[in-house]
RNA sequence: GGCGCUAUCGUCUAGAGGCCAAGGACACCAGAUUCUCAUUCUGGGAACCCGGGUUCGACUCCCGGUAGCGUCACCA
C-alpha cells in the first residue's frame, strides 16, 4: 500500500495571515486534495520575541476565507496533537538528548549544537529536479536555543517526522535549509519527506514580499473589496498554468488540473492588476441579490435594501472592487457642490432650464417616463445629446463621471432631482 | 564573498529540437457601440539575457558569462 499522502503548512503567527501563507496553502491544499491526503496546519511559534496574540485567530480567518481548511490543526485538534510549537518543547529536548547521547550532537555555551557529518547532500525536487549540496557548506548549527527553544530547522524535521508528513512544498528561501534537515533526518535513520520548492512571489522591486513594506496583509485586500474567489484565481495564475491556457477559474477546477510539474520554477511578481480584472470579472459575475447584500458593507451611508438592489444594475460593470462604490454613488446621499465654473458648455442655463421643465410635468418618475421626457425633445431642440446630458449630470451629481444619468435620476427621486436641478439653476443668476 | 536557485513581451504565462518569422491573458494605444464612465467587440505595438558549443536544425539540450533572487542567525 502507498504511504498516505500528508503535507502541511506551517505558519507562525507573527500579526496577520500575509499573500505568502495564501499562496503556500494554495499549493499544498490543491495537492493534498488531489492525492486525497491529510492536510496540516502547523503553528510554528518557537520565536517568543515575535509572538503576537490572537494572530492565530486572524491567521485562520485569513485562511478560511479564502475557502482552505485544513483536516489537523492546534484548533482542530488530530492524532499527533499538539500542533503548536510551544506546545512541543518537551518532545524536542527529548529527541535532542537522543542526539548527545548518540554523540551527534554537543553542547555550547547554553545552546546545543548538531554535529555536521560534512558530506555532500542531495534530494531530487519535485519541482527543480536534483538539488546537490556540498558537504562544507554545513557547519555545526544549533539545535536547541539556550533559552531552551529548539531552533526552526529542528523543530520543522522533529515535527514532520512525528506528523509523518509525506510531502513537504514549501518556498524556495527553505531551499538552503534542506540539506541540514536532511542530515537530521539521515541522524535518527528517518527516510525523508518528498520534497518540494516553488518559487515565492516578489513585489515590483523584484524582491521577496516583505511583510513590512508590501501590501501582503489579507484583511487589506478584504477590505477593498477584492472577492476571495477572484484572490485564489489570481494566486492559482502566479507560477502555475492551466494545461488548458485557462485564466479564469475556481479553487474545484485549480485541484482537479493542478500538478507539481506544472510549476514554474521563476519567481513570479505580485502585480495586481490583472487581479483588478478578475475582481471586476468576478463582481459582474454575481448575482445581483448576492451583491447588493454584499455591497452594503462598502457604503459609508445608510442605505436601504431596496436601494442597492436598484443601484446595482448600474454600477456592477462599473467597478472592479467593492470599495469603489463609494465613490461612484456619493451623489445619492451628499449635495453635489456646484459652482458656475464648473460649467464648461455656454448653453448651461438654457439646457438646465429646459430639463427642469420637461421633468417638472414628467408624471410618472420611472425610466421609461424620464427618457421620454429627455431623449427625444433634445434632439427635437436640436441640443447635442452629448453636451446636454454632461450638463445635467453635473448639475444633478456634480461630477462628469457617474453610472447612467436617467437610471441614477430615477433612482434619486423627482423631487430631489428638481431640487438639485434648481439650484444649479441659481448659481447662474447670481 | 561562499553555496544554491532562476532567466520568453511592462506584468502573469504557453512553449518539453523542426508545428514559433514565438501563442494567450492583464496593462497600454487606436477604433466601433455609447448621454460621461464602464462593459462589450475589433485592431495594434510589445519578448526568447549574452557568448560559445551539440545538431541538418535550438526559445527549447550542454558549457561559460552576466543579471536577479535566496541563504549562510541561539529568526521562522
Amino acid at each position: 500500500m502507498a504511504k498516505q499522502v500528508r503535507v502541511r503548512i506551517a505558519p507562525s503567527p507573527t500579526g496577520f495571515a500575509h499573500v505568502g501563507n495564501a499562496y503556500a496553502a494554495l499549493f499544498n491544499y490543491a495537492f493534498v486534495k488531489k492525492n486525497n491526503g491529510t492536510f496540516v496546519l502547523r503553528l510554528e511559534d518557537t520565536d517568543r520575541k515575535r509572538h503576537v496574540e490572537e494572530a492565530e485567530e486572524v491567521l485562520y480567518a485569513g485562511l478560511s476565507w479564502l475557502g482552505f481548511s485544513w483536516d489537523e490543526g492546534p484548533d482542530k485538534g488530530g492524532p499527533y496533537a499538539p500542533y503548536r510549537q510551544s506546545e512541543r518543547l518537551e518532545r524536542y529536548k527529548e529527541r535532542v538528548g537522543q542526539l548527545i547521547k548518540d554523540g551527534l550532537a554537543y553542547e555550547d555555551e547554553g545552546a546545543v549544537r548538531f554535529k555536521n557529518p560534512g558530506q555532500e547532500v542531495s534530494w531530487n525536487d519535485l519541482i527543480h529536479g536534483e538539488i546537490k549540496f556540498p558537504g562544507d557548506q554545513i557547519t555545526d548549527f544549533v539545535i536547541l536555543k539556550s533559552d531552551g527553544f529548539p531552533t526552526y530547522n529542528f523543530a520543522v524535521v522533529i515535527d514532520d517526522i512525528d506528523m509523518e508528513i509525506s510531502h513537504v512544498i514549501r518556498g524556495e528561501e527553505h531551499i538552503s535549509n534542506t540539506p541540514r534537515q536532511l542530515a537530521l533526518y539521515k541522524a535518527f535513520g528517518v527516510t525523508p519527506p518528498q520534497f518540494s520548492h516553488y518559487s515565492t512571489l516578489r513585489n515590483s522591486e523584484h524582491k521577496k514580499l516583505s511583510k513590512r513594506r508590501d501590501p501582503v496583509d489579507l484583511r487589506l485586500y478584504r477590505e477593498q473589496g477584492y472577492l476571495p474567489e477572484a484572490l485564489v484565481n489570481f494566486l492559482c495564475l502566479l507560477g502555475w498554468s492551466h494545461p488548458e491556457g485557462k485564466e479564469v477559474f475556481g479553487l474545484e477546477e485549480f485541484i482537479e488540473k493542478f500538478t507539481l510539474e506544472r510549476v514554474r520554477k521563476a519567481g513570479p511578481i505580485f502585480d495586481t492588476k490583472k487581479l483588478d480584472w478578475l475582481n471586476g470579472l468576478y463582481i459582474r459575475q454575481m448575482d445581483n441579490v448576492a451583491l447588493a447584500s454584499t455591497l452594503n458593507k462598502f457604503i459609508s451611508a445608510d442605505t436601504s435594501a431596496q436601494f442597492l438592489l436598484q443601484v446595482v444594475p448600474i454600477i456592477k460593470e462599473r467597478i472592479n472592487k467593492l470599495s469603489d462604490v463609494e465613490n461612484l454613488l456619493r451623489f445619492f446621499w451628499e449635495k453635489p457642490q456646484i459652482g458656475r465654473e464648473m460649467f464648461e458648455n455656454e448653453k448651461s442655463v438654457e439646457f438646465i432650464s429646459f430639463a427642469l421643465e420637461a421633468l417638472r410635468g414628467t408624471e410618472n418618475w420611472t425610466l421609461e417616463s424620464v427618457n421620454e421626457a429627455l431623449a427625444q425633445r433634445v434632439k427635437n431642440k436640436g441640443y447635442k445629446t452629448g453636451e446636454f446630458f454632461m450638463c445635467l449630470r453635473l448639475a444633478v451629481t456634480g461630477q462628469k463621471i457617474t453610472p447612467p444619468l436617467n437610471e441614477s435620476m430615477v433612482i434619486l427621486g423627482k423631487e430631489e432631482v428638481l431640487v438639485r436641478l434648481e439650484t444649479a439653476q441659481k448659481v447662474f443668476l447670481t
